[in-house]
RNA sequence: UCCUCGGUGGCGCAAUCGGCAGCGCGGGUGGCUGUUAACCACUAGGUUCGAGGUUCGAGUCCUCGCCGAGGAG
């Protein structure tokens, strides 16, 4: 049922432009996905979403087992009815969860013992559970269960949660049933090339339908992330998507692109616009300062989203610091839309042949130096 | 006119027996990468109403004054 193919390919780097079918509807790559942690995506509406030309949204498998579980989104007719989201929907397994629970968990080879950060209830989550869930879920795309560890770290620990994650990996394969579900493998193998290598070639064994980029955006440095996408775009397979997990700043977006990658999600875009941090063509702005207390103008003149087309920096400044709700809303519209949109138009221009001067002439202006104002 | 209570950062308030003047909010700034996050961190800001006095040392005790609130007449 899932296919990707490439339609267009980057002559001078990694890029490629291509697409894929779920059963609701094509998605068109690359592409950013927004994140629903909690079937929604934080302060926006599904039409708002479509608006902004989202074409699928990330959704949790732990946050969602947790509250309000499994069954009751199965008896709701599924995650895209429950949450009214008609497009694509890819589930995170509760993996990361594995590492941002640091505390309330206990991992063995089995599975992980969780206890909720909620009401402290315990839970033993397993691949086989993992998957359980999210073929109740219904999502298009969901994710292998894997352990993400967290940097810095040795090559020892690493090499046990890439086992790890490869023996689970084997076992969510097992399991997975639903024909109308795609089933993503996840590559760590922390900053280790052979051990990146390594993982991919043995998750390739099992021939997933796409592969996952893990254990990445967790403290180390860009160029550390730039050389372990160097290192696995030669080895991963050219005809399957390539998803790098948690990456959402626009400069690694690019750069990702430019190495093969071709899914990307993150909640910078809604985290941050919460926080009154937005981005713009020319780097990061935090709308709280005091310089834009009486600027009129747009929050990013290059852009045509809802919020700057309707409002001032001024006015979202003066919403922020009165806690208004709008502004969260305003925030995280207009961010989701940048990300959205940025990955739009670098597959404009891969199709267009010309992803090398988008790629610098992007990169040059989101220099820090390049804010102006 | 008298009595009582109060006066401490911009605002609201703490400060033990007389012993390094703090907290919250607000202000300024920074951070946030498969969401435990409309969150977190840092920072600036003081003649403690004024004038005297006691004391090694006073936001704190004493005297007088000013201002505010309440009560009595």
């Amino acid at each position: 049922m899932f296919e990707f193919r490439v339609v267009a390919e980057c002559p001078d780097t990694g890029a490629r432009a291509g697409e894929f079918v779920t059963r609701h509807g094509v998605v068109e790559t690359p592409l950013f996905m927004p994140v629903g942690t909690q079937a929604t995506v934080k302060a926006m509406s599904p039409p708002e979403l479509e608006e902004i030309g989202a074409q699928i949204v990330l959704s949790n498998t732990y946050h969602l087992y947790l509250r309000p579980g499994a069954d009751l989104i199965a008896e709701a007719g599924g995650l895209h009815r429950f949450m009214g989201w008609q497009h694509s929907i890819l589930t995170d397994s509760g993996g990361f969860q594995v590492f941002s629970l640091d505390g309330l968990r206990k991992v063995t080879d089995e599975g992980v013992h969780f206890q909720s950060h909620i009401d402290g209830s315990r839970h033993f989550m397993t691949p086989e559970l993992s998957v359980d869930v999210q073929q109740k879920l219904g999502s298009d795309i969901a994710m292998c269960f894997d352990e993400c560890v967290a940097l810095p770290t040795t090559e020892e620990k690493s090499r046990a949660a890439m086992e790890r994650t490869i023996a689970w990996a084997a076992r969510c394969h097992d399991f997975h049933s639903r024909s109308d579900q795609a089933l993503f493998g996840i590559v760590q193998g922390a900053l280790f090339e052979d051990q990146r290598i390594e993982c991919a070639g043995r998750l390739m064994e099992l021939d997933f339908p796409g592969y996952a980029i893990g254990g990445l955006s967790v403290g180390e440095s860009h160029d550390e992330m730039y050389r372990i996408l160097d290192v696995l775009h030669p080895v991963l397979p050219q005809s399957k998507p390539r998803y790098l997990m948690g990456v959402g700043m626009p400069e690694n977006l690019i750069e990702g692109v430019a190495r093969g990658v071709d899914m990307f999600d993150c909640v910078l875009p809604t985290r941050n616009g919460r926080n009154g941090n937005l981005l713009t063509s020319r780097g990061r702005i935090n709308i709280k300062n005091a310089r834009f207390e009486r600027d009129f103008g747009p929050i990013d003149e290059m852009c045509d989203c809802y919020t700057c087309r309707n409002f001032t920096r001024a006015y979202v400044r003066h919403l922020y610091r009165a806690g208004e709700m709008l502004s969260a809303r305003l925030c995280s519209w207009h961010n989701i839309h940048f990300l959205v949109h940025l990955m739009r138009r670098a597959r404009a221009s891969i199709l267009k042949g010309a992803f090398s001067a988008f790629r610098e002439e992007t990169m040059k202006m989101l220099q820090p130096e390049g804010i102006a104002q």
